[in-house]
DNA sequence: ATGAAAGCGCTAACAA
DNA sequence: TTGTTAGCGCTTTCAT
């Protein structure tokens, strides 16, 4: 168990003070140091193995080089592309990351925040904000940069990325309408994310767009985006409107929760209703009908946040605090033209 | 932008030494204080909000509470469960996780190892871990605790947690064998993962028991755990052995592309050739002909591990060496019994 | 029972 | 160009 090597071994072996070492090995060093010396000591630090300890460093510095990443759930299947995103963005710029589920509770989520800030990280990459999140806010107030993926909170001055929830709503709304679908509900998402309040705010403009009646009373809230609430609103909404020929669930989840809700009814997919989803979720293509629904890009998300951190964390220009990725429309069995009523 | 308060600012509040509010806030702090001040001091903080620095403890003391988490890729559905029982268990001991990937890269694997070191982990758990893996050799010979997950090294000092591969592969092995399956081939993982060996060693030790004929030329060793390598090797191993009506793949991934192999061949699963796999990925369910396979524990995996690290780290009793977990057969639709040759 | 002081390994003024 | 020195925020030994 050898003790690890510090500066204080390098200046010894190499014969030189303690700073010089530390000036010699700052790849940045504004200091003059003679090639000569500087050479001597990369090598000798080599030679001996030295491995800077960044604790200290950042002690004295204020910067960790590393970063906290907040999602709900690495378990759920859209996160890991998202926080392999960032790790890859950021792993060759000499950033770690440390992971914290948050489970969606806003309690955990305060006191991660709190582990994150003990642990002094540079900034904070969420995946996991609430539009309105007191956590995220203190963070900002206190100037440690923050950037929110996948979700954007309702305070303006948070830099996010997130795909084009509403384009992605209107293709799956006009989807539905060339199909000749005139009776469309939506299962939403809960309202406290802005992805629920997002796609439920585009489908009610989309529904204007393509001369429907007001479609407000066929818009059903889900607290949390899971299959049990998919299929509890599927029920509640088919049950007061039984007319309703097509469903549009916020995401992928709800949306096979609602093929459960319509066929404890009795009625088929997509022949009674038709269904679609969001996020395009890997296991869809296996399970039938297979679901039509959105393509979100995943790596790139996370890909993106990771570099808006890195501008904030280096001080570059402002970034943008909105960024907007695009989305596809992937169209599989899950719907059909509506039956005629003959 | 509030400058983050500190012991000091604290000391000054309650009117105490640094040193006094030190104690005072450590939880098993040796050293006797009266009741009076503790509380006092106690009830500054919680009002002023303090909050440890542990980057300047953990400088000090030489502990971060912050432990590292080595695993292929986050992408892969096999780690998030493990993930999340590592984080889950660690997290109320007041421990953070710095998640990085090796995509089994073993270069990549030194320098992550060295991004942790840099950060002081108390503690590494791989779930990437090589048989002959000289980066966790070093770990080891430094003193710092290592607990390898899901797979074990050829070096018996590291502690492991593994599922029971070898029984999994005989229960495997007995399916086959009560379906009337004589000729069963066997696509083995990278020999240089316990997983891959102990797996083909249970294999041929399974088909002794079994009293069948020397297997050895029934196992093709793939390079990687991926679809491609099962698909390679499935098509290598049926044109040289077209007498097999059996296939026992090491894991699920091999095993959906040796369906892909098969089918290339005209052949159908599983009525020309029977396919197990090894793991129980979600996905199986939904993808047919749904695969039969050995359910492994994911999270429990996890969560062992990191009560195996923390009773590493507390330096209590030793803990075992080895922890292995059971498992359980899954029969699916992609085994039954081999077609009569008459 | 509490205060004083040293020091963890590093960086950054300031001197020389 | 290099050395000296102070100090980041905390813990801990030693005094008191």
């Amino acid at each position: 168990m050898n003790k690890r090597l510090t500066l204080k071994d390098v200046a010894k072996a190499a014969d030189v003070h303690v700073s010089t070492v530390s000036r010699a090995l700052d790849p940045n060093s504004s200091t003059s140091l003679s090639e000569e010396v500087s050479n001597r000591i990369k090598v000798v630090a080599k030679e001996l193995g030295y491995r800077p300890n960044r604790i200290a460093a950042g002690l004295r510095t204020n910067k960790s080089m590393t970063v906290g990443v907040m999602i709900p759930d690495i378990t759920n299947t859209l996160f890991p592309p998202i926080v392999r995103g960032i790790e890859s963005t950021l792993e060759p710029f000499g950033y770690a990351t440390i992971l914290v589920n948050t489970d969606n509770i806003p309690e955990r989520e305060l006191r991660l925040i709190e582990v994150l800030r003990e642990r002094g990280v540079d900034g904070i990459i969420t995946v996991a904000a609430h539009r309105n999140d007191p956590g995220i806010a203190e963070l900002i107030e206190l100037g440690i940069p923050v950037i929110s993926l996948n979700r954007r909170l309702d305070i303006s001055t948070v830099p996010y990325v997130i795909n084009d929830d509403n384009v992605g709503m209107k293709l799956l709304l006009k989807h539905f309408f060339d199909l000749g679908h005139r009776r469309i509900g939506h299962i939403a998402g809960p309202r406290d994310l802005s992805t629920g309040q997002i796609r439920a705010a585009a489908f009610s403009e989309g529904c204007k767009a393509h001369g429907l009646p007001d479609c407000a009373d066929l818009i059903y809230y889900s607290d949390r985006f899971e299959e049990a609430e998919g299929e509890r609103c599927t029920v509640e909404l088919l049950r007061t409107n039984p007319d309703i020929t097509a469903l549009l669930c916020a995401n992928d989840r709800l949306a096979i929760g609602a093929y459960s809700g319509i066929r404890s009814l009795g009625l088929r997919v997509p022949e009674d209703i038709s269904v679609t989803g969001f996020n395009d979720s890997p296991i869809l293509e296996s399970i039938p009908p297979r679901l039509t629904t959105v393509r979100i890009q995943k790596f790139e998300i996370g890909q993106a946040g990771a570099k808006l951190l890195l501008n904030a964390l280096q001080g570059g220009a402002k970034g943008p605090i909105g960024t907007v990725l695009p989305v596809e429309l992937i169209i599989r069995d899950s719907t059909c033209a509506p039956r005629s009523e003959s």
